[in-house]
DNA sequence: TCACTATATAATTATACATGCATATAGCTA
DNA sequence: TAGCTATATGCATGTATAATTATATAGTGA
C-alpha cells in the first residue's frame, strides 16, 4: 500500500513521460549533455517550446542543468527513464503484436468475452461495442 | 534511434499511467483479478468513473478482461506495470529527498548555476525564477 | 416477459495542457 | 554603455481529458 501524496507524485512523473516531444528531448539528451539549442536543433520544434517542456523536465526531476556562459546545458539527472523507456518500449512491442495477430486473425475487435459465448463463439462483444 | 510511431506509443502508455486514478486501480489489481465493483469499493471514485479508466487501461493494454456471468474481472495484462512503478517510486523518494537536502539547506530554489557564479555564491538564479 | 444487478456509454462542464508568437532577461563582447 | 546571442516567460488559443450525472445495455433469475 502506498501513500496517497506518493501515488500523486508517481503519476506526475509518468505524466511528464507521456508526451513526445519529451521523450524525443529525453532521447536527444542520451548521448550527454546539451545545449537548448543543440536540442533545439535535433528536434524540429520551436526554442519557446523546447525551453517550456526542457522546464517541465526539470522541475520533475528527471534533468539537470548548468549555465555555462550564454548557454545552459542539460542533462539526464536520472538514467533510470532510459530503463522505463525500454521496459515500455518492450510491452508495448508485444502489445502491437497481439493486436497485429487479433486483426489477422479473427477480425475481432477487442470486445469482452462471456464466459459461456466463449464456448460457442469466437467472437466476443461487450453492448456492440468496439 | 527510434521511430517517431513508437515515442507516440510509448508516450500514450505513459500518460496512461500517469493519471493517480488509475495507478490506485492497477494497485488494487496487484492481489489478482477483480470486478469493477469491487474495484469502485476498494477506491472510492464512482462507477462510470472507473469504467472509463478501466477502459483506458485496456486500450492501451494495460489489463485484460473478462466477462463472467453479470460481472466483468479486470487484471493487470503485463507485470511489468509494477516494475515500472516501484522504479519510478524510488526514483521519486530520491528527488524528493534532493529537494528536502535543499529546502534545509542553503535555501536556494532551483535556479540554474552560472559556472562563475557558482565559484563566487551559493545562491545562483535564473532570470530570478525558481 | 419483467425486474434486478452489473457495467458501459453519452452528454456536459471544467480544467489542464501543448503550441505559437511576442517579448523579456541573462550573459558576452566591444 | 550598446548590440548580440541564448534562453526563459507571458499571453492567447485550441485541444485533450477528468469528473459528474443520467441513461443505455448485457446478463441473470423469476
Amino acid at each position: 500500500m502506498i501513500h496517497e501524496k506518493m501515488v500523486e507524485l508517481v503519476a506526475r512523473r509518468f505524466q511528464v513521460l507521456g508526451e513526445p516531444c519529451r521523450l524525443r528531448i529525453l532521447q536527444a539528451l542520451e548521448g550527454g549533455p546539451r545545449t537548448v539549442s543543440e536540442i533545439v536543433g535535433d528536434l524540429d520544434g520551436n526554442q519557446p517550446n523546447i525551453s517550456k517542456h526542457l522546464q517541465i523536465l526539470f522541475d520533475a526531476g528527471l534533468v539537470g542543468r548548468e549555465r555555462s556562459g550564454n548557454s545552459v546545458f542539460y542533462s539526464v539527472a536520472d538514467p533510470v527513464v532510459f530503463k522505463l523507456c525500454e521496459l515500455v518500449c518492450r510491452s508495448t512491442a508485444r502489445h502491437a503484436t497481439h493486436l497485429g495477430q487479433y486483426a489477422a486473425g479473427t477480425r475481432r475487435r477487442s470486445g469482452i468475452q462471456t464466459q459461456k459465448s466463449h464456448l460457442r463463439s469466437k467472437v466476443g462483444s461487450l453492448q456492440g461495442v468496439n
